[in-house]
DNA sequence: GATCAGTCTTAGCATATGCTAATCCCTTGA
DNA sequence: TCAAGGGATTAGCATATGCTAAGACTGATC
């Protein structure tokens, strides 16, 4: 019982850790995430998905409802904050120090997140000025494990009118932010929404101050978070 | 058949992979390592060695005389010298971009170097320039798979009279890389062996040009190694 | 040349993770 | 209210890796 006290985190499988930062971004918005969810994300059959929530659940890093979906209890929160913190700053890093192009980085922070040190983690975060956002525009969690939360929408979602700002790109599909790199859509841009056909078409954005339009069909406006500047 | 041929290298396991450094090591002087050498360097159980060595026969990686020990084969030492690479140039990169000591260096590139991929490889060795030796002054292999051989031999052995120029330090031992550096004792260093005292004693030798004396013991002596500038 | 110590291997088992096939349960539509 | 559809789970199995205990071999010693 002592050795259970002084060792409340006994170190986390590679699986595991996948596992915790999935259900971590699955739950992020809602309250569950679903079997099928976690297994599409993690490219797993969904059987696989069971055995695993029944094992992480028993070590209590989540809460499982049977045929609901689960949830992060604290600790495991901790995990996945951690892990994420790892991946972004190694994006930076990556992407800063060792030449890696914005859609390239994603992967091999990928593989590198679950052999790295925290030791090597801190000394690239301070090699860097701690950063605040990966490559993305994603905010990247503290070592204590506190991550902004913004009120973001996505371009797909935006007001005719408003001003925003592209804050955040899902980072996964390294052809999609080629692209939107080419089209200027990065982190920090400003736009101007212009306006939006119907039946799910088309957002019409221009970029400010130059005033150029950009379409956006419905997908990848669905993918470009974005803060409103004014409305 | 087809897919043989075309994919000669599946990828291999962390284990595979730390078993066939292993083997490189303790079979790079002499012909065979021994199952219970192997065992002892990667403390693990001697069966669990027979296992091992028994599935990388299979694949063509070791060559297994029964009760005589293993060598790679020209796949396995391949495999084997790309992950010394790995090891050596991340070496180098923490040591000289991200402050670590010459004694954290080689726990921090066990973790990662069966993480990396060789893209990350080969960035880290150009933005250091194409370093030839790592912080111990073991040589890197080059991504084409050569390595240096130098004619090397523990101070231990070193002739009473001879200048030599220490070459390499076993990396493992962290307590001990630093007290080697505290004593001056680092790759480069050129020193005169004055005297060595019986029944394994240490060995005496002076710094160059300093003059200065260092006594080292037999189990240091062993460990470090030296070329014979002059004898 | 026989025996024994020490090394190596085999046998049998455990854990983590994944799969497919079969079954179960929840929600929704009639 | 009940049945169907579909997601979730269980059953049963495979692989990689490790372990301990037991048996097999080899080389050194008498």
């Amino acid at each position: 019982m002592h050795a259970t006290l002084r060792d409340p985190e006994p170190p986390l499988t590679r699986s595991v850790e996948d596992y915790l930062k999935a259900i971590y971004h699955l739950s992020s918005q809602g309250g569950f995430a679903s079997t099928s969810d976690i297994a599409a994300l993690l490219e797993v059959a969904p059987p696989s998905v069971s055995g695993m929530v029944k094992r992480l659940s028993e070590t209590g890093l989540i809460e499982h409802v049977p045929y609901r979906g689960v949830q992060l209890t604290a600790q495991g929160r901790r995990a996945a904050l951690r892990m994420i913190r790892r991946h972004r700053v190694l994006e930076v890093y990556l992407s800063q120090q060792l030449g890696y192009d914005w859609d390239g980085v994603h992967t091999e922070a990928e593989r590198l997140e679950h052999a790295v040190s925290d030791e090597l983690i801190e000394r690239m975060a301070k090699a860097l000025g701690d950063p605040q956002y990966d490559p993305h525009g994603a905010p990247i969690p503290t070592a204590a494990g506190e991550i902004e939360e913004a009120e973001l929408v996505p371009l797909a979602d935006a007001p005719i009118g408003a001003v925003i700002e592209v804050r955040q790109v899902a980072d996964e599909d390294a052809a999609r932010l080629r692209y939107l790199a080419e089209q200027g859509l990065t982190p920090g841009t400003l736009l101007m929404v212009a306006e939006r056909q119907p039946f799910n078409g088309p957002t019409i954005a221009k970029l400010r101050p130059s005033g150029e339009a950009r379409v956006v069909g419905q997908e990848l406006a669905r993918a470009l978070w974005c803060r409103v500047v004014t409305p």
